[in-house]
RNA sequence: GCUGAUGUAGCUCAGUUGGUAGAGCAACUGAUUCGUAAUCAGUAGGUCGGACGUUCGAUUCGUCUCAUCAGCACCA
């Protein structure tokens, strides 16, 4: 005699057991047809799943956020049930729900082509076609462990193995293929209808590159039509901002062969990293710290000493002259703690901090390698702050004020954090790390700031925390970071002469806000598609004049402009006004400025902004206004 | 580093029974002086990523290598 208790309040009661499809056939046919899952008290389960007592029910449609991830995860047995039926050799393994779809990775004897691929697609809409039930059924795991091993699913057999041994299994089979999987599940085969293959991957077994390679596939679904068409157009709106792309288009920096993974810089866009180095030196030097920097390669001995030599050597560039070993600095640190290290330092002298765009260089593996946002040659608005243990709460609340600061004017509003506590594999003493995870959480908290808690994801050396912004596609990048040491200072000596004239280590704060410049710029260009707002245009304006006759005032307000600091570009070449119009609006440069005879005569200029409208003629002076007013806001108003 | 793909003019790309290459845009030259997203005509431009091999002959076939791209692994 179940009594069923619905989201909207109302209750349902059934004279003997029923299943959540049952139930939605009796709330209206509509939803019978929509039901894809239900949920029992919170958890998700089969729509035929019976109830046998009094629940709270919620009937799971692709409405639902959990509907999706339903119907994303039964097109994965979907993807593996086609791929049996085309290559019975083939085993699987996984096949999660992922952002904007699903994965499944195979063992196979060879890699899948693009033609397997789109055989699998077909496959899969037949069976779809089908419209095969999906069934639910439990085993005991030494049972499944021989079922799969019978059907030469070795990997599946591996992967119940190592789940604990006293839960039971559930199975789902649809047609001949059976998979091990949580579920839910939709009913049938036939409620999966908007899906898309993507791609072809190669995936190392459990994650791990030790491991055997899968062949992956990845594909995409969606509850209606047009979701994976908005999908798609999303795909390539964010392939148009590539900054690859754009950097080559606005002539910004290019890459080559001679050089992998390290930047060459063109004029307009060095002018936009200066932009970037100067606001930072002033924001650097507003919050106390003190700018140096170190050199660029030091005996390999140093290396040894901190420890780098021994953990990372592998990835260092080095270098050998007159019998001496020598690295290329691949972090500022070790040059910073020699820098604190000259002169005997007091208690009275902390905080110290050090800041360096600090040029590092690390031999990345080749495949890690992406456009200019993971090189091996990168810049780091990296600072160094030398404290005692009292005061590291204090660092850190000032470091995230600081920080917001520079994302907001950067017009990223959004960020996300995560506190990373102590590894198993660590050095310092428990205590400290106490202290010190503590002190980033209080920090934290006093700001009332949201966080996430990432356990034993800390570095050896000391917690950390990370700071990721969302770009307005709602990527995430992780950019900035704070993070404590303990073992760096004491391997290099570092002391200072505390309030009792005994010698301590101090405690050292590592932190980056931009993170490298390589990389923010890169998440800049994609960000603003390229667009970028005033203050960090390489060009901000271009003055075109419409015939030669222009060509001498054109000149005066260039010059006007420059004069006060505004980055313009003349255009007086005898070319179209629509021609020159065209080109710089691909250039996305923030305004076009054009004089004619009229604007000429009335000592004004005609403006157009970027985005296309017309501004009309506006006098000289309420152009250097609004130019400079444009500038100062930053992000602010962006 | 691993799996797969790709590498042809400054850029985007075409080019198969192996006979040393083409388009559009950009560039350059000339004409045009024209008011808000492409004026016309002409010229020039490539050791077909690199090395080796097969062949009378290789952009094309093979081996190796470098780089890039998509993932995976990595990111002090």
């Amino acid at each position: 005699m179940p009594t069923i208790r619905l989201p909207d309040g109302s209750q349902r009661s059934f004279e003997q057991p029923v299943t959540v499809a049952e139930v939605a056939a009796n709330i209206g046919a509509g939803l019978a047809r929509a039901a894809l899952a239900g949920r029992v008290n919170g958890n998700l389960v089969d729509t035929s799943y019976r109830i046998e007592q009094d629940v709270d029910l919620a009937i799971i449609t692709d409405k639902d956020a959990e509907g999706l991830d339903v119907i994303r995860h039964s097109t994965a047995h979907l993807l593996a049930q086609a791929v049996k039926e085309l290559f019975p050799e083939a085993q699987v393994t996984i096949g999660p729900v992922i952002d904007d779809g699903f994965y499944y990775d195979f063992s196979f004897k060879r890699a899948f082509t693009p033609e397997d691929l789109a055989a699998i697609e077909k496959k899969m809409a037949e069976i779809v076609k089908r419209d095969l039930p999906v069934t639910r059924t439990v085993m005991e795991r030494s049972d499944a462990i021989n079922y799969f091993k019978g059907i030469g699913e070795h990997y599946k057999a591996q992967i119940i193995e190592s789940i604990s041994a006293d839960q039971d299994l559930s199975l789902y089979t649809q047609g001949d293929f059976t998979d091990l999987c949580r579920g839910p599940h939709v009913p049938s085969t036939g409620k999966l209808k908007v899906f898309k293959l993507m791609k072809l991957a190669g995936a190392y077994w459990r994650g791990d590159s030790k491991n055997e390679m899968l062949q992956r596939v990845y594909g995409t679904a969606w509850a209606k039509k047009e979701d994976l068409e908005a999908y798609l157009h999303r795909l390539e709106e964010a392939e148009k901002r590539d900054h690859r792309k754009i950097g080559k288009t606005q002539d910004l920096f290019h890459l080559q062969d001679e050089a992998p993974g390290m930047v060459f810089w063109h004029p307009k866009g060095w002018t936009m990293w200066q932009q970037i180095e100067q606001y930072m030196r002033v924001k650097l030097t507003d919050h106390g710290y003190q700018e140096v920097r170190t050199p660029q390669v030091m005996d390999r001995v140093m290396w040894e000493k901190s420890g780098h030599w021994e953990n990372y050597r592998e990835n260092m560039f080095t270098t050998s002259s007159e019998n001496r070993d020598y690295a290329v600095k691949p972090m500022n640190c070790p040059g910073h703690i020699q820098i604190f290290n000259q002169g005997l330092k007091s208690y009275r002298d902390l905080p110290l901090r050090l800041a360096e765009f600090g040029s590092c260089h690390r031999n990345e593996p080749s495949g890690a390698l992406h456009g200019i946002m993971r090189v091996r040659g990168f810049t780091q608005d990296d600072a160094h702050i030398f404290c005692t243990e009292a005061q590291i709460q204090d660092e850190v609340s000032a470091f995230i004020d600081m920080l917001q600061e520079v994302y907001a004017d950067f017009g990223f509003n959004e960020v996300l954090i995560k506190l990373s506590t102590r590894p198993e594999k660590r050095v310092g003493a428990d205590d400290l790390w106490d202290k010190a995870e503590a002190a980033l959480e209080a920090s934290l908290n006093y700001k009332g700031l949201a966080w996430d808690l990432q356990p034993g994801e800390g570095a050896f050396y000391g917690p950390k925390i990370e700071f990721a912004l969302k770009d307005c596609l709602g990527r995430v990048w992780q950019c900035g970071t704070i993070q404590l040491d303990f073992a760096l200072p004491q391997r290099l000596g570092a002391e200072y002469i505390d309030e009792q004239s005994s010698r301590q280590v101090p405690v050292m704060l590592h932190r980056a806000i931009l993170g490298s410049f390589e990389r923010f710029i890169g998440i800049l260009i994609e960000h603003h598609a390229g667009a970028l707002p005033m203050w960090l245009a390489p060009v901000q304006a271009v003055l075109m004049n419409i015939t030669d006759n222009q060509a001498a005032y054109a000149r005066e307000v260039v010059d006007l402009l420059r004069e006060n600091g505004f980055r313009v570009q003349l255009d007086l070449r005898n070319e179209k006004i629509t021609y020159k119009i065209r080109e710089h609006s691909l250039q996305r440069l923030p305004y076009q400025l054009i004089i004619g005879d009229k604007e000429m005569a009335a000592r004004m200029v005609a403006v157009r902004t970027r985005t296309g409208e017309d501004l009309g003629q506006i006098t000289l002076d309420a152009l250097l206004e609004r130019f400079g007013e444009e500038v100062t806001s930053k992000g602010g108003t962006a």
